[in-house]
DNA sequence: TAGTGGTCTAGACCACTCA
DNA sequence: GAGTGGTCTAGACCACTAC
């Protein structure tokens, strides 16, 4: 069970700077110092240390070295929507996700052209929402298809979904495409959240790929427009 | 003036497939038979596919092949916000950009928070509103520190700002944190945009950063609610 | 000039997929 | 078992930074 030593390294470092046991602006060991005290060779050191780049842990600069970044002023996560669960710690308030809904039920056209999959196909359909400090202020709608996940439950759709399809159903998940816009709010919208006087909310659609290429859910999140926050990092690109 | 072999296949691959020529679903040749083909090493090879796989142009499963994805499901661009350029080249709409300031100027409080400087330090302020079909729907605000960029103009703004600061300025932008909300419109928006009824505006932070971590720009994009798209492309990391 | 990261090589062994 | 991508090695030369 011996861990790939770029991710050893990788994974050391990044808890390091990440508990503050590495501040800001200090420079790290030369690639070939990294090398020798990992009793590896120094490409390998360098797949971990552009991993960290990547993920904007360091910056790394020709002629100088590498240096750690301070991630504190990026507020966490570095990429990414703020999700339900970091929303509600960060607050630091009471939270629940209500189950409204766990259903097989065949595709209309709308969902079906989403999944890109036959009408009337069945499909399950998850409804969640996401209650923080007594206000429901976001609304995942989850679709999947049943010929890849043949069962779900509310108990399942209660705790991790993500966890049940990769460790439980063994799925591999390869990449996902976020689509965001602002959109007119339904009068589903208005029922099952607390809307306020707000007459649109933002749409985060989510289209999931497993490995193989087939699109296998489609999710739609709703979030009341005043508690919607999304962060992206991105590194410069040479071409 | 020899381009890095890694670059070289990376573009002929990513041109390829985004031309056309090559379908989705199909087989790229293995490492090794490129490898040989380039008359370069694996290792190399592997640089290039590696790339293509992180900007979402291919797919690569251990044991079977790298495939070349369906980019056209992705309606480009594969991540960041649409531009202005793009949103106006897509609607195929007569489109403008009106430079209405290009002063500099000392920071108030609020803006030397932002850029981290002190209070009063002079920054190029410049304040751009764009148009697309008559109608006036992003105001781009920039904030620039001055100490870094020693000039701009109304001409340098009508053209692009970021070809300026890196083919003449010679400055080298490392990463960009961009930070996406939705706020109540400000009497400025209603003031320089065509905001219609809309109370709200999608406003989208962006913090510049140079390779010597030194926060040199701030830029407030602020775009009319039912105008704005965002789009977020991520392999999924294994971890 | 010494030290750094960026590119590249020519191998090697492994884990996985598929016929 | 043949072919594939994933990891790793022990070198090499180069471009850039700093002193």
């Amino acid at each position: 069970m011996r861990e790939n030593i770029y991710l050893q390294i990788y994974n050391e470092y990044s808890n390091q700077i990440h508990s503050g046991q590495l501040l800001p602006g200090t420079k790290l060991p030369s690639e070939s110092e990294l090398a020798e005290a990992y009793n590896t060779s120094r490409e390998t050191v360098r797949k971990a240390l552009n991993l960290l780049f990547r993920e904007g842990y360091i910056n790394k600069i020709k002629g100088r070295g590498s240096f750690v970044l301070d991630m504190t002023r990026m507020d966490f996560p570095v990429t990414g929507l703020i999700s339900f669960k970091e929303m509600a710690d960060t607050l630091g308030a009471p939270s629940r996700t209500l189950v409204e809904e766990t259903v097989l039920e065949p595709a209309g056209a709308a969902l079906a052209r989403q999944l890109q999959i036959p009408l009337d196909t069945p499909v399950w359909k998850v409804i969640r929402a996401r209650e923080i400090e007594e206000e429901r202020i976001i609304l995942d709608k989850d679709f999947f298809r049943s010929d890849i996940v043949p069962f779900l439950s509310a108990e399942i759709a209660e705790g991790s979904i993500y966890e049940y399809l990769e460790v439980k159903l063994g799925l591999k998940i390869s990449y996902a495409k976020k689509l965001i816009s602002v959109e007119p709010s339904t009068e589903e919208d208005h029922r099952l959240l607390d809307l306020k006087k707000y007459t649109h909310i933002v749409v985060v659609r989510n289209y999931v790929y497993l490995e193989n290429t087939v699109l296998f859910q489609y999710t739609e999140s709703r979030h009341r427009l005043d508690k919607f926050q999304f962060v992206d990092f991105a590194r410069r690109v040479r071409r």
